[in-house]
DNA sequence: AGTTAAACGAGACGGTACGTCAGGTCTTCAT
DNA sequence: ATGAAGACCTGACGTACCGTCTCGTTTAACT
């Protein structure tokens, strides 16, 4: 969707970061739920068709707000210990996703996804998908390096790494806080769910 | 919000269940987000204002709608084996809340939950809550049975256990299946995150 | 169109009264052309689906606004006296629709009704076509009187009549004058087309 | 507005034929209300920008399509009999003008003069000024001659002649017929307004 | 023949208004 | 005196054209 410029000149791109802008700072003002192109248009001082040419709905312009806004690195380090580097990667992740002003946002856009499949499909493709592909890619090499089961199922793995931070994030009123991280991956690695190690 | 029925008589709760039943029913038809107050008024042969007196929007209507068609037993079982215990509940629930027609709608009202904070409100306590209150306390058993670590934070295991529903559920295109819960508990009963035994 | 208020209170009167005077009073300051149905309901305070839940469009509204305004004498007074008494109804008739501010109006609802049938059908069923009919039958009257040749067309002699203001007003850019109706009248009744009387 | 060609060459002339006949087309399609200058540009093969460096107007452009379609003889006759003559020109005029397609794109014209005054003043002086000239000219010989009355104001008797076709044309839902012209003319120069001769 | 400047098609652009839909409030009438 | 019906104001929807404005591309006149 970034992607569909004018072939024609700068001026689409310019354009477009107006919108972008206008969209990110509408959003935070007001929230997700009182967004509308017809706001983003006014604040942007764009015509509402400038925006319907680009994007098919207001889902849709908010996805794409959000998701270059936050193009920051998530990507996995390799130094070796697979348990050190979820912990990083993990840690920026939910520092990005859950902290002020994205993680409101990004809960939106979750849910937003959840009444457009339009939106839902781009969310897929442009961000969780990538991320869940690189995940997969970092804990195969762990498991190939003999750090993790070979009956893992690593899909199930990631799900459930990423689970209790969607699980707060989506329904629990409190704010998500980056040390959950060392929860998850401490029950995860070190404490297990098992009984107690010596009984 | 169920029991704000008029003291009158039992007319209201006639209205109610019609109400609930359109809401239903139209849901399914055009999904939550062609939903409209209007158009279960229409279709419950009622007049708007009833609605509005008895709900502050379209998601709380829905979310009353909804809650009300699946107040099925999601309770735990005690037979003493935590993990036989969590896996009947689970896999009731995800049966319940990912299957057809529900798996859908629930998602949409996590999804309207992001957006409107008194849905995500009563959503939290009229189902969320309750329902890691009962799993916290069948948790918290098994603990002092000696089944559980005593380092387990339960809150954070129980985000964990059903965090990967609500990843898969959430932010797949794939619809979650009730093999995922065995594949969850094997996961973290059984095989665990760490390395291979043998090593 | 005037008459499909609501049979359910005076609430509607209210508005349609304000409506038809946004309508005028907008008419007036920046024309027909400029006119909008968004703009009446703005200046009527009002909501636009209660303008478009009355009329069909914005030639409608302002059809009714304008004839319902000179809801005027356009009657036939009956002295004996033909002459005399197209004389009195045809001054009063241009004084009403050639002078300001209806002039411009009138002439602008005729044009509208070029371009869209329905206003065309009720200028025609509303207007025209009671007039036509009151004054077809005074010239039947003076027919019978022996004042009007019985070999005269009584609709293309109102034609006749009539035409030369129609030609006028929508033809020159000069103003429609009262004076006029006695050019025509003398013209008809005392001078004649013919070669002069003395020949 | 015909000839404001550019100097340059000859392909201003082809655009402008081109557009033209785009425009008659599609007014007599759509009807003038829908003729846009966007569709008129996209029929024709032609740029936006290329009407709007010929024309101000949709308005400008129909009465030049229309005015240069019908660039009929609309002259007067002489034979040194008025009535002949005046029949002879008016039943053209009205044959060319009341005839399909013609008649409803006229009455369209008429109408749009009403609703913007450049057009009006185009209309009276590419069109109206110069029938209205011919027509006078030839009265004035006539009266000269002794066939018309030399009391007749020739303005208001041409706006009485010609002023019952736009009558009907302009305000009643039937066609105008050239049987019309030899009533009206009958009227006027045969039968008179006055009582019957005999009285 | 090569250069240059206009006219050109295409269509993006900021706007205005369209006609529709739904939200949430308020009034009327029937039961 | 409750509730169905629905009028009402509001605000946003997504669309259609407006008239202006670049874009590159002909195209014809003038070097």
């Amino acid at each position: 969707m970034t992607d569909n410029l004018p072939s024609r000149g700068s001026r689409g791109a310019d354009r477009t970061a107006s919108i972008m802008r206008a969209t990110l700072d509408l959003a935070q003002e007001v929230g997700y739920a009182k967004l509308s192109v017809e706001g983003i248009a006014a604040r942007a001082g764009v015509g509402k068709h400038t925006i319907y040419r680009r994007w098919p709905s207001k889902g849709a312009v908010f996805l794409d707000a959000l998701l270059s806004s936050l193009d920051h690195d998530l990507n996995f380090p390799y130094t070796g210990d697979i348990v050190a580097d979820l912990r990083e990667q993990m840690t920026n992740a939910v520092a990005l996703l859950a902290s002020p002003p994205f993680g409101r946002l990004y809960a939106a856009l979750v849910g937003e996804a959840q009444h457009d499949p339009a939106v839902a499909a781009t969310l897929y493709e442009r961000f969780v998908k990538p991320q869940i592909d690189k995940a997969i890619a970092r804990l195969k090499t762990a498991q190939d390096e003999g750090q993790l089961s070979l009956d893992l199922d690593l899909r199930m793995a990631l799900a459930i790494l990423y689970g209790a931070y969607y699980h707060n994030l989506l329904l629990l009123p409190d704010a998500v806080s980056v040390k959950d991280v060392d929860a998850v991956i401490d029950t995860l690695f070190k404490i297990g769910f098992g009984p107690p190690q010596g009984a």
